[in-house]
DNA sequence: TATGAATGAGCATTCATTCAT
DNA sequence: CATGAATGAATGCTCATTCAT
């Protein structure tokens, strides 16, 4: 039983397998060190096919990116009730986040590390999927002034910012939760949950943490 | 006066130059893409002077990487006075860090981009950099929980994921600051103080966000 | 009214798409840039229906030679009336043969150039082709020595010299012909005759050959 | 004593061996069918070393034609005397043309079949050498129309005309004379010189162009 | 009759690395 | 100290050709 010389499958199943195998590789081996030899093999398809039905190696590694990060954001739009104040809302975005990455880690491999790291081109479609995730965190960070009955009076660029550090501690925290044992993605959306939240709940409330003025430098 | 045919220069400048451009090109080209032929050329040197002093791409790199990450933590704690109290402690090295890897692009680039995404070998190094920060910045708030007079009673695996988001924005948000006109390390820094610390003293004085309990998962 | 959609046509018209394809093919991109993928699509049949029908891409080559081979020379031998002077058989000749290589351009680059270019067996299709010509003019030529009541007494070798030398005058003339703009098949066919009838001494003094005048075509 | 398995050559020595094993096989095997793998194995390199020395397969096919049309186009002239009559330069240039294309076939094929196949870039190179030639022969022949005390009247087009099918019947009958066993660059050059100068009429009425007889060559 | 699916084999090109001087 | 000369080993990509339906 198994994989027993598989030949002759529809187009669509094979281009799911070729993407299956170029993941996996471009997620542990890098872009650059992936060989298109190795994919094929992978994916149990001659070399040729592959290029048949992805064009070329930029093309392959672009329809990976563009995949994972879809599989990425419909995970965390999947994992969020709308109808929910936004905290709930953000708790559960995020636990969607860490359980996702969690179980695709070399579809995170390839949109964390190999699709920043290999040239604008690529760079550029991550930067699209992860503006989604800003602009959701950031809608949920003004959502929550709202609910507080504050008017937030916190500049754009300062929300901008602030969801932008967000976005990066769970980025962070997602590679963490993955290699250390006995972290589930559960208690990474908690540890996070706490850290974003007490700290944006104070802002709300006007009580920003100053920073010191008088200190003698430039700018 | 400038580059005047380099000849004859002791080791240890040629050596510098070397890695000068070993930074620049990793950083720029990444490093797969950069060839030992474009830096030996950038230093001004022979390939085979390279080779001589630096014995092998991946040594070169390595010596890349360690030069940065060493330059990166001195510049944090360069820019701390220990006297000080631990929120203007982070404060402080806050600013360093987004001061450095502002001025020091390829160095970053090197460093968050590259030697993450190349191999376990370079990765460590890079793990071990950042080991350095969490640690430092865990005693920060062990400290902190010490001066607001509490048993802080947040176990140790919490502090460690705490200090590695806060981390991770740090990183996250010195890309952003980047590439985003008109933000300047210091707001960079400011920023993020205000999410984490208004945060973090809340936590600090047992008012955490609790995550729902009753929800039927398991794990 | 058109293509429409071929499906389920008899044997012969397909082949002859595939022909037109794979000269046109042949000629402007050469026999072994042009790819059997290219012929194919071009031809508005599947790849292994050119491969039912012609075998290999050799023998597709061959196909395509013989058939403009043929041509070629049925075309210049339709163009001369056997009962004529030596000369006038001549002049005729010339004329259907520049003729019917303007307006085979793609015929007459895989006969003149692509199949001299890529290996004996398809240079000898076209040598085959050649000495047909060569055998009519060398013919000619000692029709016109006796015509001119003279025992030519001209070495066997000399006479195939010069219907060599004719021809392939002619021959480069056909492509200069179609490079230049302004200049017609008759006029190349002109120009051709007198070198070759009067020669240049002759024409330095003054006494071209006199092409035939009135013969009822246009241009 | 022989090649002693070459090591360490000057560039310029190299670059000879490389272009004289490129020549041989592209005029052989023809540019597309050439295979650097081949090339280099003949020159006694590795690969790498030609693409250092000569970039790119284009590049050294490029390099090929331009010294092979140089070799080409310098003994044409180095054979023809300046001061001599129209007829006996032109005698002289058919010889050194003959000659020089009988003793570098390999040379010869790469600019007359190879390079006129294989894409505009290359056929301009060799056009180009091609209307040096075409020139030289069209002034010789406006001076042979004014020795002969004639203003030739013949419009310009007409020369170039006359011109072409002289070099063409050239490059034709070489081809044909190194085919053929037993003809030598001396009798090519006889048999053009007379199918040129006195035409096959005069040829034809016993009045063939006379070639010089004391000039003490062998053969 | 006609084709979608698939591949073995080859090719141009690049690069890290090493000698001999 | 410093380099010009040279290469083994990959790698991305293409193409003629063939099954199974």
């Amino acid at each position: 039983m198994g994989a027993v010389k598989n030949k002759r499958m529809p187009r669509a199943v094979r281009e799911r397998q070729m993407l299956d195998a170029a993941v996996s590789t471009f997620g542990q081996r890098g872009y650059r060190a992936a060989s298109m030899d190795e994919i094929a093999e992978l994916a149990g398809v001659s070399k040729p096919l592959v290029y048949l039905y992805l064009n070329s190696k930029e093309d392959l590694f672009t329809a990976c990116i563009r995949r994972e990060a879809k599989a990425l954001t419909e995970a965390v739009r999947a994992g969020v009730r709308p109808g929910l104040p936004a905290d709930r809302q953000l708790w559960e975005g995020l636990r969607a986040f860490f359980t996702h990455t969690a179980e695709n880690p070399d579809g995170w491999a390839v949109l964390h590390l190999q699709a920043r790291t290999h040239g604008e081109p690529f760079a550029a479609e991550v930067t699209a999927m992860r503006e989604e995730l800003v602009v959701f965190v950031t809608q949920l960070i003004v959502v929550a002034a709202r609910e507080a009955h504050r008017d937030p009076s916190l500049p754009e660029r300062e929300v901008a910012g602030l969801a932008e550090a967000l976005v990066g501690a769970a980025e962070s925290l997602a590679a963490w939760a993955n290699a250390t044992p006995g972290v589930s993605a559960k208690q990474a959306a908690a540890t996070l949950m706490n850290f974003a939240w007490a700290g944006l709940g104070d802002l709300m409330e006007g009580r920003p943490w100053s920073p010191p003025v008088a200190e003698g430098q430039t700018e």
